[in-house]
RNA sequence: GGCGGGGUAGCUCAGUCGGUCAGAGCAGUGGAAUCAUAAUCCACGUGUCGGGGGUUCGAAUCCCUCCCCCGCUACCA
């Protein structure tokens, strides 16, 4: 088979904000796996990248921190472009959108599908925000909806009711950039006609798949849209910021987003291509009918890689320019959650890459979200996972494997490969099994089974500690040294193929791998062979996985809690009677308080109820001194679960509220109160 | 509200164009071994495949219905 030429292209992540752990088994993760299996399997593939940096959420952050939107997609697109290389994408560009040289790709497209009459021209009323000069995204209108009185209702969608309306309908608009009451402003943008493409979409779609078998989660996300029939969709909006529509006399309006968002692809090949001081080298990518073009996203971004993006290229291929491939697969992975619930930045729930990457090294992070990418469901990001799946399975299984051969040659073979002897079932199984790992993996990384294939290729270190054991070396070493010689020599081909097999999702530790054999990675084929040379000289060993202990995990996961009771002191969400009745709150006179010691924050409090004492930790140390508290009575959650602050059990919470400076205010009722009293 | 996805062993997940499909890893229990990061290897799962009904010789897999969770709902990217 000749070699295989292969564009590949990875999500482009929007500049603003930095990137979580959901977008790397989403997209990233997959598709560099993906990269680096082909790489190794001697493909001539480019593989693509970029910040997406345009469209109004932008503007906004901006706006919100009164600097240039320049100064967030620079902030954001060193940011992300800094976590991407930590983590191992191997990209070979990572462009940004706000460059020249994407903004004449998609002017040109624009312009392509201007002057040839696809577009189409329609007048419409839109919001407009004086105070801010602009046109108001109908997300960014709120105003009572006309038809169920519900007063947080979009420009024209009410979300309790469902109603569907005008925007010149809404009651009460309201901006929500400025807070201002937007005024309705006659605009026109140009449309894509979708539509017209349908026929040809589903078709295209249904021949991809046919012949190389899509995902069956994308193929129902484009029923659905195709279901539904595709329409008109905007490809201008009025806005400053972005590309500028290239025609004459038209001021104040760029290209949507999503219309030159994904043509970013395209520029940053082309950016590619220069760097490699070959301005046409991109062509031989995107423009030979011969190239597998494959784009790794998440489902967010079905649409627009499955139905929009090719029907942009089916309309440009239908002029008589040079034609650009289409997709030939979109394997869109579903989301990861973080334990338990989605990621979310404005909750403060999740962890950046970036910020993760400070604590633990990439493989580990790789390996982890590797065996449980969401390819057919969402799945789950737990912290304990990750130990998990670092400890027992890198360190134990694979790692010890590596150390046990190793220590075990170093100290009975000088450190040198020993040579096969006569082979026994045991070892002819073992070096047949070693043969058909490349290719059983193979077979799930080209069907885009990554999970699968990072699982499987860990079974083979799992089969290396069985032979290990069962042929038992450290007994034929007294007894039948040829023998022991024979295991270890196939144990450090094992070696050598798990090196290789797991460079595509541990790179950094595959690497040291190989430094450690003192050889050089092969090609895929070939890994699975007899690599190594009887005598040849390994370097020494060292721990490749160490352990990560209990309390750095728990200290991440305590961390988690913090965020979670902000969420809940944000919402405004009602409790019944029953719920309020079930909290005790009750009168307690304070009968002792001292100082703790080492604590900064807390007084040790015995208080006395009706007719109990209990001892209470609180944390006013700043605001009272002890002598002032006694006798003073205030308010306790008398049933609050027990709890243990700095040794020292705390039976109950005593009520006090946060002034302007940050003082605390106990709550206090006056001695005409019994102690004990409820209070309701 | 509409549309879509999901509900499979304690946990995380595979498996559904009906017939060895009732699975893997982890956790748990027992055992073997001691070269190794106390690391390995072997054995062990009576799970109503969310509930109910139906089609069929046969359904986790198809149809109907109900319950629960999640996502999307288009000028938001």
């Amino acid at each position: 088979m000749s070699q295989e030429k292969i564009l590949v292209t990875a999500a482009l992540p929007y500049a603003n904000g930095p990137i979580h752990l959901g977008h790397l088994s989403g997209a990233y993760l997959p598709a560099d796996i993906y990269v680096r299996y082909k790489r190794l399997k001697g493909s001539d593939i480019v593989f693509i990248c970029g910040s997406d940096e345009h469209g109004v959420p932008i503007t906004i952050s901006a706006d919100k921190e009164g600097v240039k939107p320049k100064v967030i997609i620079d902030r954001y697109h060193e940011l992300n472009k800094m976590a991407f290389e930590q983590f191992g994408m191997s990209f070979d560009n990572y462009s940004r959108t706000s460059l020249p040289i994407h903004h004449e790709t998609g002017k040109e497209f624009f312009l392509e599908f201007y002057n040839r009459g696809i577009l189409v021209e329609k007048q419409s009323q839109q919001f407009y925000d004086e105070k801010a000069k602009m046109f108001l995204p109908d997300r960014y209108v709120e105003g009572t909806c006309p038809v169920c009185g519900y007063e947080e209702a979009r420009s024209d969608e009410c979300e309790n009711c469902g109603s569907l309306y005008q925007p010149t309908e809404l009651k009460n608009p309201k901006s929500k950039i400025s807070g201002e009451k937007p005024v309705l402003k006659e605009t026109s943008h140009w449309y894509f006609p979708l539509g017209k493409y349908q026929k040809r979409l589903e078709e295209y779609i249904k021949e991809m798949n046919e012949k190389f078998g899509w995902k069956e989660n994308v193929l129902q996300y484009c029923r659905g849209w195709f279901k539904d029939g595709l329409g008109d969709r905007a490809i201008t909006r009025d806005l400053d910021w972005g590309i500028k529509v290239p025609l004459d006399g038209v001021e104040g309006k760029v290209l949507y987003v999503w219309f030159e968002a994904v043509l970013g692809y395209i520029s940053s090949s082309k950016e590619w291509a220069q760097n490699k001081g070959d301005e046409n080298l991109w062509r031989k990518y995107w423009q030979d009918p011969e190239t597998k073009y494959v784009a790794f996203i998440g489902k967010d971004n079905v649409v627009f890689h499955c139905i929009v993006f090719p029907a942009f290229l089916m309309a440009w291929n239908d002029g008589e320019k040079v034609k650009y491939c289409l997709p030939q697969n979109v394997p869109a992975n579903e989301f990861l959650n973080f334990e338990g619930k989605k990621f979310s930045k404005s909750r403060n729930w999740g962890i950046d890459v970036i910020d993760f990457l400070k604590l633990f090294p990439a493989d580990p992070l790789r390996y982890t979200l590797a065996a449980n990418l969401p390819e057919t469901r969402d799945t789950d990001f737990y912290w304990k996972e990750f130990q998990l799946r670092n400890n027992s399975e890198l360190a134990d299984i694979l790692g010890n494997f590596i150390n046990r051969t190793f220590t075990f040659v170093h100290k009975n073979f000088e450190g040198k490969v020993p040579a096969k002897g006569k082979l026994e079932d045991i070892d002819n199984e073992m070096i047949k099994t070693i043969d058909e790992y490349p290719e059983k993996i193979s077979k799930l990384f080209e069907s885009y089974k990554i999970r699968d294939g990072v699982l499987e290729a860990m079974n083979l270190a799992r089969a290396g500690n069985k032979y290990f054991n069962d042929s038992e070396p450290w007994k034929t070493i007294k007894s039948d040294k040829g023998k022991c010689a024979t295991t270890l020599n196939i144990c450090l081909q094992a070696i050598y193929t798990l090196a290789e097999l797991m460079n595509p999702v541990i790179p950094f530790s595959s690497e040291k791998i190989f430094k450690m054999l003192n050889a050089e990675k092969t090609d895929w084929a070939s890994c699975g062979k007899e690599n190594l040379k009887a005598g040849h000289q390994l370097n020494n060993a060292e721990i490749i996985f160490p352990k990560i202990e209990d309390e750095i995990i728990e200290k991440q996961m305590e961390n988690l809690n913090k965020p979670e009771e902000k969420v809940e002191q944000k919402t405004d969400e009602t409790v019944s009677i029953d719920e309020f009745l079930k909290i005790q709150l009750k009168v307690a006179e304070i009968i002792e308080a001292e100082k703790l010691e080492k604590s900064e924050k807390l007084l040790k409090l015995k208080i006395r109820l009706e007719n109990e004492e209990r001892q209470v930790i609180a944390g006013i140390a700043k605001s009272y001194k002890p002598e002032d508290l006694i006798n003073k009575k205030v308010v306790i959650v008398a049933n609050l679960k027990p709890a243990k602050l700095m040794g020292f059990e705390s039976q109950g919470m005593i009520l006090a509220a946060e002034d302007e400076k940050g003082g605390l205010q106990v709550l206090s009722v006056n001695n005409s109160v019994k102690s004990g009293t409820r209070v309701k």
